[in-house]
DNA sequence: ACCTGAACACCGTTCAAGT
DNA sequence: ACCTGAACACCGTTCAAGT
């Protein structure tokens, strides 16, 4: 609307910055499957080739799409503040770790697309390094540290994909037909959840865990580390 | 070629359980990208619009892959006769996640379908069940078995996603000259890659990570679920 | 240089028709 | 009942052409 001064003649000068920068918005309007370059073109009122002059393909969209979230994380976790020397790493890295989580809640389909990136976005390995180096702070090796950073996986970035969620959704009165079919050969699952309310609420970050249990999983991990420490 | 006796006429009776083999046989073979349901038609020597007096959509034959994959796990696994009594679950427990593993070493494509699955699938509930047994005869209360296969994750079954492999291939003399840029704003990376032999010489399951830190992180995992038992 | 229209080689899926 | 051909509504991407 406004157009900072200059006014019309070419409507958008289209750039890498504003392609990636639409993906993310139609990503979290209608998740990742809803960018196409034709409807990402669209949303840039341009057609669907001329996005190929700043981005090379559509596997470049996704990296950088999953660039601009990390980013996004790591700009948040900048504004973190905590001493990391000795014990305190631990506290530093949940902080950091969980912060990072935060973020990823805004944005429920990245996860999937991190995982499905081969090159590790420049990003990425900004976060990966700072966590790093309050791992080292702390008193980690190098060798220890880097045998962490394996164990935290997806963990340490913020999500953690879940395949065991065995309900689907809050336990209502209704019962599962196909579950209850299959109850009697699956004692232990049913005993277990008769006996947990396995409810995950609002699964928060799609087919990840909900908040309790990433931490309860996170901690299990800082725990064990900062005992080999 | 034999055909068991019978001979000709129409010469293939297609099934649900065809197609989805036929779906593995292709993944195996050229990756899940290569499984449509057009070429899947071809490799049963049928037109695709065939498949769906079978399968109801694509999404189904996914379904159906990651049962079938995830019957191969639970055959592995019941050959095992370990006793996990007390203590002895955490080796139990070990063994059986790490058969899950061997077996999804010769479907490197299975865990990255696995985690887009939505619906559970039925030998997937039957593998949790039967891991699930193994902590129940270990003394784990049902809250704690809960929050266990929750913190295990996707490693209960066998995989890690890793976000973080820097060097993205066996550590050759040629340096890579996008990290190259960046060293100096990745110190504690450069730091630790510097000291630590980072090869995963065959990063075996594509993008996961290789079998030594998959089992520092599993058991780093079961001595914490040991300890709160 | 930046952008575009038409076209190509694919997808999953619907539908009406065959046996 | 099981299978199929043609067609529809999409994809990502190439190419030759426009300014």
């Amino acid at each position: 609307m406004v157009g900072r001064g200059r006014s019309v003649e070419t409507r958008a000068p289209l750039s890498r910055d504003r392609v990636l920068r639409a993906a993310v918005k139609l990503a979290d309007e209608g998740g990742i499957a809803s960018v196409t370059m034709r409807r990402l073109a669209e949303e840039l009122d341009a057609e669907a080739m001329s996005l190929y002059h700043h981005v090379a393909n559509k596997d470049q969209v996704l990296d950088g799409v999953v660039d601009a979230v990390a980013a996004e994380i790591n700009e948040a976790v900048s504004r973190l503040t905590l001493p990391a020397e000795g014990p305190a790493w631990k506290e530093a890295a949940r902080r950091r770790i969980l912060t990072a989580r935060q973020v990823l809640l805004g944005h429920p389909w990245a996860p999937a697309v991190f995982s499905t990136r081969t090159t590790t976005s420049p990003e990425v390995l900004l976060y990966f390094d700072g966590l790093l180096g309050i791992m080292r702070a702390g008193g980690f090796s190098n060798d220890l540290a880097h045998h962490a950073m394996h164990a935290l996986g997806s963990r340490a970035i913020g999500f953690s994909q879940e395949l065991f969620s065995p309900t689907g959704g809050p336990t209502t009165g209704e019962p599962d037909p196909a579950m209850a079919a299959m109850a009697a050969q699956l004692p232990n699952l049913v005993g277990m959840l008769a006996e947990v309310a396995h409810d995950d609420p609002d699964s928060t970050l799609g087919w990840c865990d909900d908040q309790a249990e990433f931490e309860f999983g996170l901690d299990l991990l800082l725990d064990g580390l900062d005992r080999r420490r």
